[in-house]
DNA sequence: GCATTGATAGTTATAGTATATCACTTCAAC
DNA sequence: GTTGAAGTGATATACTATAACTATCAATGC
């Protein structure tokens, strides 16, 4: 249940990227993460973690759920929700509002609010951590002096490899 | 149906804000970019607007369908979607994705997608005509090569009058 | 006029997303 | 081992959105 399968096939992305130490990071991380806040790193939220880490795309609550009820019984909508509320507020997830689905976070820090680019092709999200993007939209805020305290950036388009050369 | 009565109440915002004035525009705008395009601003498509508009807050698909009702027999929920959709196309309306609702756009135009702040107190909301926002959002994109088509940019926050002084 | 046709709107059904509430279990601290 | 809080199970329901089909309307050419 914790330990994942060998990939299947070989694709162009697996070349460069090797998830399955991608998923193992970001289990330890959050294991470190519950830990520092005295949290509980439970089973089930390890497994739904594991599951909206399973690839780097976004990932519904309600998939999550059918693939959940896999592993263990007694899911409902309740169970899943109630998870990723607590990854959530964690930063360990976060949730695409655009898309009404949950993504892995790599930087797993209550604080900060992800800046995404989502691949309208492949489905693909790639959260950006350009430190700048904070600060100019702090900046356009002042403007109408209002306090910003959460960020929804979301940019859909196309990404490098789905894009016509 | 097209008019609003009277205001029933002085607040400091309608001191510098007439808010009639503002939905006239809207509709007058709406009508006009409807003509352009060949399109027909049709009854139930002014009403939706005008309930849209109706404040400078975020209106609920479902709330909107209850206020409607009241107006014409005959509305589900089809009803509402549809126009909402008709008038997003057109600029005419935006959704606020992180709320699922639905606010009135001041610049239609089919191309912008708007930048909002959200007032978490209040729930007033504003749209910023900020256009240095796109520019940096599109130079953090190239840096990854990515090619954004569609911006959700939703900050939430507090608003000016809302901010603990 | 009036028939044709495409856009608009009505109608019914269902899919998809999310929360409320209460009960039961587990675990750690005492 | 008792206790209390956190975690999970279970059931019900609310909220959001779309599908698919039918009927009506409004513009156009005849």
């Amino acid at each position: 249940m914790s330990k994942k399968s060998q990939p299947k096939r070989k694709t162009d992305r697996s070349l460069k990227h090797n998830h399955d130490a991608c998923i193992q990071t970001a289990l330890s991380r959050a294991e470190a993460r519950c830990a520092e806040e005295g949290e509980r790193f439970t089973g089930l939220r390890r497994q739904v973690l594991e599951l909206v880490w399973s690839e780097h795309k976004p990932a519904k609550a309600y998939d999550l759920l059918k693939k959940l009820s896999d592993l263990r019984s007694g899911v409902a909508p309740t169970t899943v929700y109630r998870t990723l509320d607590f990854l959530q507020e964690r930063g360990l997830v976060h949730k695409i509002e655009s898309l009404n689905a949950y993504v892995g976070c790599s930087q797993p820090n209550a604080e900060h609010s992800g800046h995404f680019l989502i691949c309208e092709a492949c489905s693909e999200i790639k959260e950006i951590e350009n430190s700048k993007i904070s600060a100019w939209l702090e900046r356009a805020a002042q403007d109408e002096e209002f306090k910003i305290k959460t960020e929804t950036v979301e940019l859909s388009g196309l990404c490098i490899r789905c894009q016509p050369s």
